[in-house]
DNA sequence: ACCTGAACACCGTTCAAGT
DNA sequence: ACCTGAACACCGTTCAAGT
């Protein structure tokens, strides 16, 4: 409808997404819904993996906007995961758009700093906290991308997948947690890493 | 070059895969390498879809199949997860490729039912078996998905991703850990869950 | 500066027709 | 039982040409 830029045709897109999901996505189905030829896209974005990256940084971007305010670096990176999860559930074919998205390296070392940023803040080192935020990252993102794929109906017959990926989320935060305790305080049990 | 059927397109698929990626992998190349038209593979295979899920389970039977035999569920865990991962670096666009495949439901419970058995001879609760084993097959599923994508060698550059990886599965097996010792024998000290 | 029509080289899939 | 040619309805992308 209203005028054409990078930042409607994004916008567009997404709906359309939404609407008829990632296979259906064309350009000249997006150029129809603006009111203009196929061709006219090239004009605003580079390439339709560029489009899809540009779509892909909106949707986390709005999920970092979502991260409330936490007061340990346990529960920042639990709603984190929580609302990476929750964008991904709501866009439709998200983990198979992050997929072929080409995201500028830019962007890419942007996200992570932001996020490493929070982690700081309770005293932890980057990057350790890069590497624990890449590993929550990775796993919601596995956890929709299977909920996503054609066999994921057939998945929840087998267990309750929201269940499961929040458990899996907490197991993982607490397996996080024993590995730092185990560096600052030595302890004399059996904790991780030597089985 | 050898006759055709079922297997022999299987087999040729996942070359084909390999030497140019998913996105170049399509009927009429695949039937072009196998000396006959793209309308003859219909004979053997429902689908394009169907096609792909047939490759998908090839990939992830002999990653099942490479798991040696272990002596604890921790280490069972592992092997199975680093199996994984390797088989999923080995194929190219290996994590796209099972997020679009048509896997028959049957065989997700069979292979659900074939790994939770493998660990179900630790003693652990087999409910409690697939959720874990399901955790540890979608963030390996994400770490192999993000390094394949456009974005991964960006990725490269924060992190070395193998590394992470691995040291992100041995977390969450820890996790595990401390989740299954805190049901067992209820510590006064800080655990899972309680932040 | 922005948009278009026409074209190129592809897709997956169907189906009547061949052997 | 197995394979084909021809067709259908699409793709992403390029580019000369228009305003």
């Amino acid at each position: 409808m209203a005028e054409i830029s990078r930042r409607t045709i994004v916008a567009e897109a997404l709906n359309l997404l939404n609407e008829v999901g990632l296979d259906e996505v064309s350009l000249r189905r997006l150029a129809s819904r603006l009111g203009v030829k196929a061709p006219s896209l090239y004009w605003y974005v580079e390439d339709k993996a560029a489009l899809l990256g540009l779509m892909s940084e909106t949707v986390f971007q709005s999920c970092l906007d979502r991260v409330p305010p936490c007061d340990s670096w346990q529960s920042w990176l639990r709603a984190f995961g929580l609302s990476l999860f929750s964008a991904q559930n709501e866009v439709r074919d998200c983990a198979r758009l992050i997929m072929i998205a080409s995201v500028p390296a830019e962007r890419v070392v942007e996200v992570n700093d932001t996020i490493v940023g929070h982690l700081a803040r309770f005293g932890l080192d980057r990057d350790l906290a890069s590497r624990m935020q890449a590993s929550v990252q990775m796993m919601i993102t596995g956890w929709s991308a299977c909920r996503a794929a054609p066999f994921g109906p057939w998945l929840d017959k087998i267990m309750v997948v929201n269940e499961a990926a929040s458990e899996a989320l907490d197991t993982l935060i607490a397996g996080w947690e024993v590995r730092l305790l185990s560096e600052t305080s030595p302890l004399p049990t059996s904790t991780a890493a030597n089985y």
